[in-house]
DNA sequence: TTGATTTGGACTTAATTTGTCCAAAAGTAC
DNA sequence: GTACTTTTGGACAAATTAAGTCCAAATCAA
């Protein structure tokens, strides 16, 4: 069970990568992905799919893990945050169950 | 199932106010109050509490639908959304069960 | 101890949020 | 239809947050 980024921690010191190249890739300086890979800065959507590329794996799989992080930090704080989590699936069903997505 | 917007709408026709007045209880513009009813704008969660106070309802069950709606709101436009929060779901479980809440 | 990598923080710029203000539109009562 | 009230839309401003650069300090590996 990882963060997005530990996840992408991981893939890249996997590769054996220093953040310099990784970065430069994305096109950012070093120290906002040591900050994305350590929780301290979000990335962005583009970013993580750009990541899925690089190190060749399924796009799908890490943009939910990015998401759900996103979602958690929404909630960061929140000791309502299950019950919020369990409605806001009950709605989800509900709208497209009913084409409510305007 | 309303949205926290159509919520709190719903609350204050029933009690036959203008957003005038509910408006300036919270001290901003009915302009905004409109808009938040409406979806076109956010209400902060001090707002929704507020309003829970006025119309007398419950404060968890309004912030339910608050949190729920903010989730939802992050995910819009992403196919993703369902397996998303699923996944929150699942890793919040396992924060709570382990302290991982830092 | 040298060289590479990683981290921290000050700073800048851009984007988003949150609000005001006011006029137009819509609704209500006479 | 006119007058009054309520609601909505949009231009604008201020404040907050996000996202990046740059560089020096700290850590790690030979």
């Amino acid at each position: 069970m990882l963060s997005i980024g530990e996840q992408i921690r991981k893939l890249r010191e996997d590769q054996g990568l220093p953040l310099r190249k990784v970065a430069a890739v994305l096109d950012i300086d070093q120290s906002i992905l040591s900050k994305i890979e350590r929780g301290e800065r979000k990335a962005s959507k583009e970013q993580v799919i750009q990541i899925a590329k690089i190190f060749n794996v399924d796009e799908k799989e890490l943009l939910i893990n990015y998401l759900s992080d996103r979602v958690l930090y929404d909630l960061r704080n929140e000791d309502l945050a299950t019950d919020a989590l369990k409605v806001a699936e009950k709605k989800i069903e509900f709208m497209t169950k009913n084409q409510h997505g305007k």
